[in-house]
DNA sequence: CCTGGAGTTGTCCTA
DNA sequence: TTAGGACAACTCCAG
């Protein structure tokens, strides 16, 4: 093997995806050291919450794009499957590196883990250092007056406005040295990240994964919908949320450009409620470092005793796959498995049914969405599903029960958005489409088979207030 | 330590 | 048809 002519240093990629603005391979050049890119498929090293099956088909082609980038510029992604510790050992002292760069990921498992990797690696001499790569703050770095994590959401965001120093922006570097091959690399193919069969691909007429397309996405957003967000942001007939959430989740896109190119364009104040939703993210990270079981267990204990339903696989299931008879809801189970997303919007409406009216534990929710999102993201999974059920961190008080039919008269008043992803229901007017019971014996007629609700909307809201009424005397 | 204002996204009933 | 209040207190957070 030949040695490289500069000292390198292993830039070890994970949910960072990108080559702007990298505080990783920045902190590589800025020593002097032939980054070599790596990327270790590990999930085993991830605990429960290991990425689902729609993250790693989005994750493939990040993969490939972030490869293609760095060919371009004259370098590679060189692939690695296994332990990462030893794997990083190994890559180290086959390319005489001298440090490990990379950036943190802040779930609590993988956190426990870099801190092991982190020390090991140091006590092998090499020099070991993460950086920030995927927040405005760091988790740690707001706090109450008190010294205490927040708990609300207003407070948090006011002290991160009040703190407001993102990095600057950086360009990606216009070259980086070649490598030769390095003993252990497998071909990305050889991952299995890619769905067998290939259930994906009514994806990718609606997604562009890696930082080309984390651009395009925030280009379009900017140019077309920035300047009526804060009301159509609101209307998942309309596609005008900014569609970022996957580009974010795998670091297609630092956050603090995505807040540097939003302030050179659109009203301040639509600005400022897009924003807000940046803050939301940022929160939700602050809230599982300091509170690290909320993925899996209520953050408020009172909700311990609740009593959900007695567990009916039918009517999970009948909610994972948009059989619910609630057009709304089944509209958008329908589109998150269809295009491994859905409006947000409609997130809250069909995780309000499941937890009130199915009364099922949010858990099974979290947990199908991480399994189907490809922004699946644990700490914005736990948050919205702790918020929407009641149980959470500054949480919809529990009393808030979602009317399907009236949200969906709100929001898709057209009945546009049902009729896209329930073709049962295309051949009903409008009105009907929201509450196809209420159509009577010749709009049923028209309905194709489309099952009647499998639970009554007012009995199980009344079941849910009552459950919800007996913990308060406990 | 005390005080007071405030808290992402709703719904239903009553007048 | 529409507007206002109830729903349930509780806890967070700043001053």
């Amino acid at each position: 093997m030949t040695p490289s002519p500069t000292p390198t240093a292993l830039v070890w990629f994970r949910d960072d995806l990108r080559l702007r603005d990298h505080p990783a391979l920045q902190a590589a050049l800025k020593a002097g050291l032939a980054p070599v890119p790596v990327y270790i498929h590990a999930p085993h090293e991830e605990g429960a919450w290991a990425p689902g099956a729609a993250s790693d088909a989005w994750r493939h082609r990040s993969l490939a794009a972030l490869d293609a980038e760095l060919r371009q510029r004259g370098s590679r992604l060189h692939v690695f499957a296994g332990d990462s510790l030893a794997t990083l050992a190994s890559v180290a002292a086959s390319t005489g590196a001298a440090a490990v760069f990379w950036n943190r990921r802040h779930e609590p498992a993988i956190d426990q883990r870099d801190t092991r990797i982190r020390r090991e690696l140091r006590q092998l001499g090499l020099r070991a250092e993460a950086f920030n790569g995927s927040l405005l703050f760091e988790p740690w770095q707001l706090e109450t007056r008190a010294g205490d994590p927040f708990r609300v959401f207003t407070p948090f965001w006011k002290a991160a406005l009040q703190a407001w120093n993102p990095p600057g922006l950086q360009p990606a570097p216009d070259h980086l040295p070649t490598m030769d091959p390095v003993p252990g690399e497998v071909a990305l193919d050889a991952l299995g990240l890619q769905p067998v069969p290939r259930w994906d691909n009514t994806f990718w007429d609606e997604w562009i994964p890696g930082e080309q397309g984390a651009a395009l996405a925030l280009q379009a957003f900017i140019d077309s919908k920035l300047h009526t967000y804060s009301e159509g942001r609101d209307r998942p007939d309309r596609a005008l949320t900014s569609r970022l959430s996957p580009h974010l989740h795998f670091g297609e896109i630092a956050p603090w450009r995505v807040a540097a190119e939003l302030d050179a364009a659109g009203p301040p104040d639509e600005r400022a409620v897009f924003l807000r939703q940046l803050g939301w993210r940022e929160f939700a990270h602050h809230v599982l470092h300091h509170f690290p079981h909320t993925p899996d267990d209520n953050f408020n204990p009172r909700f311990d005793d609740f009593q959900w339903a007695q567990p009916d696989a039918a009517l999970l299931r009948a909610w994972q796959r948009g059989n619910t008879g609630v057009p709304i809801v089944d509209a958008g189970m329908r589109e998150l498995w269809t295009t491994g997303w859905m409006h947000n919007r409609v997130r809250m409406i069909v995780a309000s049914f499941l937890t009130k009216n199915l009364r099922i534990h949010w858990r099974h929710g979290a947990r199908w969405f991480h399994d189907t999102l490809v922004d699946a993201d644990l700490a914005n999974n736990a948050l919205g599903w702790q918020w929407v059920a009641g149980t959470g961190v500054d949480a919809a008080p529990y009393f808030r029960v979602f009317n399907p039919v009236l949200q969906a008269r709100k929001f898709d008043p057209q009945g546009e958005y049902i009729a896209r992803w329930v073709p049962e229901l295309r051949g009903l007017p409008a009105r009907a489409r929201h509450a196809p019971w209420e159509a009577g014996a010749a709009g049923l007629a028209a309905t194709q088979g489309y099952p009647h609700p499998i639970v009554d909307l007012g009995e199980s809201r009344n079941d849910a207030l009552a459950a919800f009424a007996r913990l308060k005397g406990r």
